[in-house]
Parts: structure tokens; C-alpha cells; sequence
DNA sequence: TTTTATTGATTGACTGGTCAATAAAAAACA
DNA sequence: TGTTTTTTATTGACCAGTCAATCAATAAAA
């Protein structure tokens, strides 16, 4: 059976059968047995390519936060104008593969882990730090000094959002949502002419 | 030993205590022997009291949601205009109590129980219900129809809110916290007129 | 023969929940 | 009032189950 260059196989096998495992429990009570043979392998090669449970958490929290970052560059190089970048880091914020339930899921758990392990701490302040960055970037422009304000309530309406969300579970809403944050938003920029 | 009338007093003490031990662990991973250790008695006896861990954990978030509703209660009560409601709905939300670092983490972690254990998401949809309740009550004179869209965002921003509180844990930054989701709802209130 | 892949079996620690036993207060009774 | 019974409070010991992590063993590729 040993096929030479598993690794990364069983690596992202496993990163994907952990954030489908935390969505299916809706927590981070899962065990290592169950994540492996989601994955289609025994616990013991997990531990072997891991290390331990925590280190496959944060392999999968890097994997959902990298994703993230990916869809919000390809919206952003889309982009021509201010407003056009600032909606579409909220948009991307809301695309569809950030908005499957276990994600929502992973990404509220992942907060729960924060708390705990400093690495998953370090993880999400750096994504936040980037989001904020980038929506300054795109406010400034239009927004001057309100611009830093405006980003971080910003950041905290889509996390906001996406903790409703993770208790209402009816699709067909991923529009409302952002929608919701574009209002808001178009309100701020409205409020500030010139 | 037995002193009666124990009842009432075991089971307070245990769900400060369970809130407590959820904040310094900083997820549900607490053990009924570490929450009774902490409350001053056996596991035997929380699990007497309670019937298993589960029916803790839901009482502790009772207890916190109470706490909650009644602040919010209280400031509404010193209030005569519709825009004093809205901001003391906000300001309550932000009280110092409802901002123990312990009381935060508590909330996070609720929502987490949320996912998995049915009363706990009844117990929490309640309470955004009567969230969003109380704000488009207070909103509806002033912004008529937008009550119930803004009332929504203003919730889930002061959610959002709360959930970046809960990584960054520096003191002072409470006032900031209301601040900010006030700023919000005064953008809102001067965009409409009349 | 060395490296990589893979797992069954095992261990050691922990945990939720139960139960029988103890003791003090309260109630019933004599 | 004094005595017995019942109720309430309380815990140590225990059980059955779970789980993360380890390891020795197997096998295919290099």
C-alpha cells in the first residue's frame, strides 16, 4: 500500500475532514479517531504527520484563514475605485465557500480556541490586523481620518453577522448578510462627502 | 453538617462557579469535579443538585442572560426618549458586568453550546429576540420602516463587538466598545430625518 | 538496506455519573 | 418532653467508557 509521496495527500485529507468534523459537532470535541477516519485513515498516521491534536487544529484554522485570504485578493484585483474595494472585501467576506456551515462553524470555534492556545491567537489577530488593513486602505480615500474607525466597525459587523449566522441556519440568506454590511457601509460613505 | 435550606446557595455557587471556570479555561472543556472544587463541594453534589453537567452548563447561561436582561431593563427604565432607549440598550450591553472577561468568554462559548445542545440555541434566540425587540421598539418613531433592518445590524454589530473583545483583553477599552456601536446608531438616526 | 507509509494494539490518564454510607436537621409520634 | 422516623445534605469510592498519544510490527518503494 505505501505509495511514496503521501504527505500532503493525508495532510489536507486531514485538514478537510477536521472542519468538517468541528462543523458536524458545531465544537472542538472531536476526536482525533473521528477526524481520521473521516479522512480515511487511522488515528495513528494523524498523530504521525501532525504531531497531536492541537497542531491539526491549527493546521486546519491556517487552511480556512488561507482560503479566506485568497478569495478576499482575487476580489480586490478586480477592483478600479475605493468603493469598489471596500464592498468587495465584504462581499468576499460573505462568498459562498466562507458561508458553508461547517465553516461558520470552524471560524466560530476557532475564536474558541484563540482563547486558549496563543498560536491560535496569533493566527486570528493577524487576520483581523489584515482585514482592517485592508479596508483602511480602501477608506481611506473616501473616509480620511474616518477611515480607521469605520474599517474596525466594519470588521466587527462582519464577525457580527457571521455569528448570527451561525445560529440561523436557512440558506438563501448569504445575500442578506452582506447586503447587510454593504448598507451600513454606503451609509458611512454617504455621511461624509467630497 | 447538613444544614438545610443548602439548596439555593449550592446551586448559585455553582453557577458562578461554572461561569468562572468556563473564563479561565476559556472554552466548555471544564470538568463537573473542577466546577463543584471550585464551588466548595463534591462532583457528587453538583450532580445531585443538577443531574449531570449539561443542565449546569444551561443554568449558567440562564443565569447569565438574566443578568443581562435585567441591566438592560434597569437602563431602560431611567429613559423618556426613543433615542435614549436605543443607547441605553447599547450601554447596557457593554455594562461592566456583562464585560468580565469570565462573562465575555461565557457568552463566546455559549453560543458554541448553542450549536450542538437545542436549549441553549432556544435560550439564545430568545434572547436576541427580546434584543431585537427592545431596539426597533425604540427605533421605530425615529426611523420608521429602517427600524427593524437597522435594529438587526446594531445587534449583530454589538455581537461583532464583543467577539473582538474577547481576543483583545486590555482594560479601558469598554467605553470604547459602546462608543463605537453608538457612533453607529447616530450615523443611522442623523441620516434619516424628520 | 534504508526510508516512507501504515496500522492494530496498548497504555495511561481523565471524566461523567452512580451509589452506598454518614450525619444532621425536621417531623412524627409516644 | 423524649424518642423514633423521615427528609435533606454530603461525600468517598467506584465504574464504565473515552481518548490522546505511543510503539512495535508490516510492507512497499527507493
Amino acid at each position: 500500500m505505501p505509495k511514496v509521496g503521501m504527505e500532503p495527500i493525508r495532510r489536507t485529507a486531514l485538514v478537510e475532514a477536521t472542519i468538517h468534523e468541528i462543523g458536524a459537532h458545531g465544537s472542538l470535541d472531536v476526536t482525533v479517531g473521528a477526524i481520521a477516519k473521516r479522512a480515511g485513515m487511522s488515528s495513528a498516521l494523524a498523530h504521525h504527520y501532525f504531531g497531536g491534536k492541537e497542531q491539526i487544529f491549527l493546521a486546519a484554522m491556517r487552511h480556512t484563514l488561507k482560503l479566506y485570504g485568497a478569495e478576499v485578493s482575487a476580489a480586490l484585483k478586480e477592483t478600479h475605485t475605493c468603493a469598489q474595494r471596500a464592498k468587495a472585501i465584504v462581499n468576499a467576506s460573505f462568498a459562498s465557500s466562507n458561508f458553508r456551515p461547517e465553516v461558520i462553524a470552524a471560524w466560530l470555534n476557532f475564536y474558541v480556541l484563540a482563547q486558549t492556545v496563543p498560536d491560535a491567537k496569533r493566527l486570528l489577530t493577524i487576520y483581523q490586523a489584515r482585514l482592517r488593513s485592508n479596508l483602511v486602505h480602501a477608506l481611506r480615500p473616501l473616509l480620511h481620518a474616518r477611515a480607521v474607525d469605520v474599517a474596525s466597525r466594519t470588521a466587527a459587523l462582519i464577525d457580527g453577522v457571521y455569528l448570527h449566522q451561525s445560529l440561523v441556519k436557512s440558506k438563501a440568506q448569504h445575500s442578506q448578510a452582506a447586503e447587510d454590511v454593504l448598507t451600513y457601509l454606503e451609509l458611512e460613505l454617504k455621511g461624509t462627502p467630497q
